[in-house]
DNA sequence: AACGATCCCTGTTGGC
DNA sequence: TGCCAACAGGGATCGT
């Protein structure tokens, strides 16, 4: 699913394509993608004829500067892509929006179960907006060991649940918050004040060398109709999951058969002999 | 305030 | 074989 390696590979991918486009024929087509604007009809008012100045990303959120101060907004969900084409290219199934540049690229989102949006936010709405409180890029931004340390002190959630907390460390997901702890050796249901030091730096450290070997492969596609790079091509860290997805089969770290249980109303996948 | 539960959605999977 | 319930999950929201 589109954590912050897939949502970060997308981005470079269209840096040459959208940085200083002028957008062109704007189009949405379902009610749920543009529903973070009051009026969906505003994403298509406020970006067409206007030009991206710069494309970036604060964790699992494309967030584009466009002229006259507006803040352009993609967020991937569960099952969203970006593609690349033609405008001539013929347009498949769940695809919510379309735009097409000055160079005559169309940038498509395609998304299956809409749990994405498209939105754009003048100052005042960014504000107003939960996403405003998105906590640090867990790429860009990475809190202190320290920082970690206060912000887990005393809690009694468990560790997993807290990582795929956005509002502290933002861009972690269901797929490397597993790949983390496995590295760290931390079991996702012990509680985040229960962690040592040495656990918190181990984990700490964990982060951006998951993180920097999930964008280098392109990300992670499960299968071909979810996650895929703007190009249509799949992103090769599937084969680099050491637990996520792996139930039942050997840790590639000591042997030990790899166990699921629900943390957090979610999956998680682990190794009880690395992680205590 | 912190935490857990629920809901949104649809393609795929697994059980009977 | 065919049908249908269960499952997948990021983030907003709500109840305790």
């Amino acid at each position: 699913m589109p954590e912050l390696p897939e949502v970060e590979s997308t981005r470079r991918h269209l840096l040459e394509t959208l940085t200083g486009a002028r957008l062109e024929a704007v189009w949405i087509g379902h009610p749920r993608t543009g529903r973070r604007n009051q009026r969906p009809s505003d994403v298509v008012e406020r970006l067409t004829g206007r030009r991206v100045e710069r494309l970036g990303r604060r964790g699992k959120f494309l967030m584009a500067d466009v002229e006259d101060d507006l803040t352009w907004v993609i967020h991937l969900g569960m099952s969203g892509r970006i593609a690349l084409h033609g405008p001539a290219d013929p347009v498949t199934a769940h695809t919510h929006f379309r735009a097409t540049t000055d160079a005559g690229i169309e940038m498509r989102f395609i998304d299956p179960r809409t749990f994405g949006f498209v939105a754009v936010f003048t100052p005042e709405e960014l504000s107003d907006d939960p996403l405003s409180r998105l906590g640090r890029d867990a790429l860009e931004d990475l809190p202190t060991t320290a920082e970690f340390s206060t912000w887990l002190d005393s809690r009694t959630a468990p560790i997993k649940a807290l990582l795929l907390d956005q509002r502290f460390v933002a861009g972690l997901g269901n797929i490397y918050a597993d790949e983390i702890l496995h590295l760290a050796g931390v079991h996702p249901r012990r509680p985040g004040g229960s962690l040592r030091l040495d656990e918190i730096e181990r984990l700490r450290s964990a982060v951006p060398l998951v993180l920097e070997a999930g964008v280098a492969m392109g990300g992670t596609s499960l299968d071909d109709l979810a996650y895929l790079l703007p190009d249509g091509r799949a992103g090769d860290y599937l084969d680099r999951l050491m637990v996520y997805g792996n139930e039942g089969e050997p840790c590639e770290k000591c042997g030990n058969v790899i166990e699921r249980m629900v943390v957090a109303q979610r999956s998680s996948h682990f190794c009880s002999r690395c992680q205590v």
